[in-house]
DNA sequence: CCGAGCCTTGAATTCGGATGCAGGGATTGC
DNA sequence: GCAATCCCTGCATCCGAATTCAAGGCTCGG
């Protein structure tokens, strides 16, 4: 472990300047009150001696910390890297810096929180993974306020903000529907995770009442190998019956899906089979793939995350709880035909 | 701002315990001197409390901050977002927390690296822009070590981990040159960054030398838009020679270019014009793509940078730095004929 | 049985700024 | 011209845990 050199600190400057420590403080506090004059000249000693204000220690008397943790899905998974940029550069906008992490969709999450816990931080934002209600408390013990970002929440204590999954798959189901798909192969995410099961039950919800509908699930991981993987694994089966219609519950499997069935079967989308997505990544946008999908809208997602953030600390056993469903965005693309006269 | 509500302190729990409060730290600290029943007892009233230490503190009074700041370029360029999902994991790995900042290519970065400076951080990785002087100066005194990722460093003072751009490039060059290409498109990146200005060089280097070859430079600002903007300009301009291979000097460019090629022109990869990128992301190797490139080996650059972190803040000033250059491996692919054999 | 040595323990102090408070100077009002 | 007011300013203290140090309890050896 490195163990810091001991910094320039604000009695350094303060004897440089001539002044007392209180002042170099108020120095860089904006709105304290303290002459021009004076500020400039502690200023000056300040950049002579290369004082940079230590953050720690500051946070510690004034109890503010300006730091807001982000747990993050696998960035290898570009919606997570998409809502990451987003959440960073919101948050830098404000002055106030990201603690990140990355857990593994599914993993055990618990550990990673409790280290962000150790942190004075201002919020908690949790973009993968569920929290144990240990945790909840805790949370609620520290006075850190934590929203849930795109997870279905279970308890009543935690606040939250997602895509409607299940309407945004419902109308995706019917669009297939309405375009011919009979039978249909749903690919799965993390089982245990709220998105995969709604966006799931959101579609089925809605093919369930079109006569004659089979629908078969496999699981894809989350991932791009995974889906692609459960693709190869399928097609290769014996089964005579191959679906004409794909539904994966995100766009990185569905373009895993794209790419195996191109490429190892030679099947064309959507003529010979048609696919859907779910989430609107910009890969999926892209001229090869232009998936039919629905766009989670993500500047306005992390918009309103950082707005329950701010509900203030110590009214957080009070205050209710709060879930903002946000509708999400059809985008028509080219995987499934006829699009855009059957959707709603 | 947030105002953090008190918190449970370690006197608290020293209380309940019947101990004093320095037990209570020893008992949170691994082979302090203790005794297990005492511990036990103390972690029983922590848990009762819901007691978490508070990292701020700590930090404080032991000097050592475990935060690593990292700051990295656009997350939407998956080579970014690839490379910082490493990191955290690497860092998380080693119950260390990131520090995440994000800077456009070519922007001005040096408000963002004072805000990171103000932590007592154990080190800052900096993936994209450049440090001006000034910064430098404040981080040794500081004592922050500073590694440079992908980033050839231009003064003496800072370490450095990058891929071998030049010879990369090179590679690349050669290939092309002996795959018949004549005329040659160059898609820069950012103009000031090195990385764009080194590949740029080595691709040149190698296809200089090839009787009869004709290189042209344009802008495609390191973006997958850009690129793609940059193609239609140029394919729908007047000119009667157009290129017969393009090398875009990152992989997010190299695809931009691909689908303006086949969707705008209806041009074929690689039998109408050849390509080439840099940089080995994902998505570069899918099936629609299969680009050829040099991959950068991140995970043993980000091994090695952390590595680099470590040099012991004490030693800055005399320090040697050090700069590791890492080749980088070519990859293939299919969008340049003929492959493999003219590598080197 | 006594002293050397080791481990545990708590009191006091430290880390680096922020802040409550009271004193002093300048400004304003009458 | 004198008092009331306002604004700066520095002193003292606080934030919460880590660490130094000296004292006390124990073990072990002779």
């Amino acid at each position: 472990m490195a163990r810091l050199k001991s910094r320039v600190t604000s009695f350094d400057v303060a004897k440089l300047a001539g002044v007392s420590q209180p002042a170099v403080s108020r120095a860089f506090t904006p709105g304290a009150s303290i002459t021009k004059e004076k500020r400039d000249r502690i200023l000056a000693a300040a950049k002579e001696l290369n004082y940079v204000p230590n953050v720690f220690a500051s946070s510690l008397s004034s109890k503010r910390s300006n730091m807001v943790a982000v747990i993050s899905g696998n960035l290898n998974n570009p919606f997570y890297s998409e809502t990451l940029q987003v959440f960073v550069e919101s948050i830098q906008r404000t002055h106030r810096q990201v603690l990140a992490f990355s857990v593994q969709d599914g993993r055990d999450s618990d550990d990673v929180m409790m280290q962000a816990m150790r942190y004075p931080i201002d919020g908690l934002v949790v973009t993968s993974a569920q929290m144990s209600s240990e945790l909840v408390k805790l949370s609620e013990g520290l006075g850190i306020p934590v929203v849930m970002f795109n997870r279905r929440v279970v308890g009543s204590e935690l606040s939250g903000v997602q895509c409607d999954n299940f309407e945004g798959s419902a109308v995706l189901g019917r669009l297939m529907a309405a375009a011919g798909a009979r039978r249909i192969l749903i690919v799965r995410g993390d089982p245990q995770g709220s998105t995969s099961i709604d966006r799931v039950q959101g579609f089925r919800s809605a093919v369930d009442k079109v006569a004659g509908v089979e629908i078969e699930e496999v699981d894809g991981e989350s991932s791009y190998s995974g889906a692609r993987n459960a693709m190869i694994r399928r097609f290769n089966g014996p089964g005579p019956r191959f679906p004409d219609a794909i539904f994966a519950v995100n766009d990185i499997m569905a373009i895993g899906c794209a790419d195996a069935l191109n490429e190892n079967f030679g099947l064309k989308i959507p003529d010979d089979i048609m696919l859907a997505g779910f989430d609107g990544i910009r890969e999926g946008q892209r001229a090869p793939y232009s998936l039919t999908t629905v766009r989670q809208p993500v500047e306005r997602m992390v918009a309103e995350t950082l707005e329950l953030l701010k509900a203030a600390p110590e009214d957080l056993k009070g205050a209710e709880a709060q879930r903002r469903v946000i509708p999400g965005d059809l985008i028509p693309g080219h995987t499934v035909p006829g699009m855009g006269r059957w959707a709603r």
